[in-house]
DNA sequence: ACCGCGATGCCCT
DNA sequence: GGGCATCGCGGTA
């Protein structure tokens, strides 16, 4: 799910207006057997929630006293993943999506989203078949520990500019990690 | 390239 | 009370 997010447009319409950007930078969160996840062991709380209910709706959490994170509900009902947006290639008049938490302010995304379903109008991806290129793999950012699932390479994204981190060197010749054409 | 730090508030033990 | 799926800034190499 995560690797198909990506090439396709997230877009925020609100009062009026529509905001958009390309997927280019998304995680995977595997719970409950993932350990990074907040669905981790299972954990059902009134936060994790959410991930729990049906897929193709918006998780939404609040983090560092100031940030907001998008995430997709991916799987049926009960089994809690989801996919976090990272970062988008921005759209006309849009700001710095480099970071997940910069991708909700730049579209204007809060608490108030979580839990809505993802289509029109509001919240909702669309794929405009605009060739995606090269898919790279990396362990996700911020997760910490040395086990298995923190080393585990969930984090998708294309090579852009805009990215919330550059992919690692070694990845960057066509010798790296490998990749998979649309 | 890495490392530290402050801001700032919820989540969970 | 400690940690956090962050960000921007500044410091040391």
């Amino acid at each position: 799910m995560a690797r198909d997010l990506l090439g396709k447009l997230l877009v925020r319409e609100s009062d009026g207006q529509r905001l958009w950007g390309r997927l280019i930078e998304v995680e995977a969160y595997l719970g409950p057997d993932d350990l990074a996840a907040h669905s981790k062991g299972g954990r059902r709380t009134a936060r994790t929630e959410v991930m729990f209910g049906a897929p193709g709706h918006a998780y939404v959490y609040f983090t560092y006293g100031m940030h907001w994170c998008l995430n997709f509900v991916t799987r049926e009902e009960g089994v809690p993943q989801a996919v976090l947006v990272r970062a988008l290639e921005p759209g006309p008049g849009v700001g710095r999506c480099g970071g997940p938490g910069l991708v909700t302010r730049a579209l204007g995304i809060d608490g108030a989203l979580n839990g809505v379903p993802l289509r029109p109008p509001g919240l909702y991806v669309v794929d405009d078949q605009a060739p995606r290129g090269r898919v790279y793999v990396t362990p996700r950012i911020g997760v910490q520990g040395t086990g298995r699932w923190e080393k585990r390479l969930l984090r998708y994204c294309v090579d852009s500019p805009y990215l919330s981190r550059p992919i690692p060197k070694r990845l960057r010749p066509a010798a790296g990690r490998r990749v998979e054409p649309r």
